[in-house]
DNA sequence: TCTGGTTATGTCCAATCAGACATAACGAAT
DNA sequence: ATTCGTTATGTCTGATTGGACATAACCAGA
């Protein structure tokens, strides 16, 4: 993935839509693999909860994120819409930004953490 | 607060320290007010619900960002370690950079956005 | 007409989390 | 000794969340 294991970085709006690392890799796994089940697979997810996010995404816009249709030889499938692969875009421009230009101020927060038993 | 209160910015770390704006808010209040549950009630949060996110922190770090005593005639009181100030400011400065930085990804991100019913 | 992989939904249970309450310990000042 | 505001904990319950299953609908192609 493009980011950062050992961080993640979860925006909430005031839609009421909260939005991470998680839903990020699923619209970007989604756009790889044209297919909502396919990208829950590769992310370990099952296909309902998979399905969940992006009903809550397509919600919390104007028009949706992702665009599916069912049927067909190959079951069917999904793509991001142009407003979709902007989100996920501008999410990872946010990403970037915070891992590049707040280096300084990540490594100082993370250099007195310990891992914690409970 | 110092913080735009249309977004929050929420970091995971791989200590298994979640740290967000409720957090940085109590430290900030635990400094400006010199006890736990006045920050706490300023928040409109609980004593307990405030003493178990210091804990929390605590628990996380090396050394303590919260130091507290009890007794006395104004009853104890709290106040932030080096540590706990570094931590704020660190944490402060990462959501001034998304926030001035990011300007441009976040007005995209929630152009589209609406407020949903359920 | 049958198949197969996918989308679309419902339901249920366990686990985690948040809030409410309750209580003890503490210690400087009076 | 009493008081008073705070720190420090325990417990309980309701709400929210996540995971597991189960099932129906869909439709191009064989």
């Amino acid at each position: 993935m493009t980011s950062d294991p050992r961080l993640s970085l979860r925006l909430h709006f005031d839609s009421g839509l909260t939005f991470g690392r998680g839903k990020a890799d699923l619209l970007q796994g989604i756009e790889e693999e044209g297919s909502i089940s396919a990208a829950g697979r590769r992310m370990g997810m099952s296909y309902r909860r998979a399905w969940s996010l992006v009903e809550e995404m397509n919600a919390h816009f104007t028009s949706p994120l992702v665009d599916s249709s069912r049927g067909g030889a190959r079951g069917g499938g999904a793509q991001l819409t142009d407003l979709g692969r902007q989100v996920l875009a501008d999410y990872r421009a946010l990403e970037t930004l915070l891992r590049e230009q707040g280096a300084k101020h990540l490594a100082r927060l993370r250099a007195g953490q310990r891992y914690v038993s409970t």
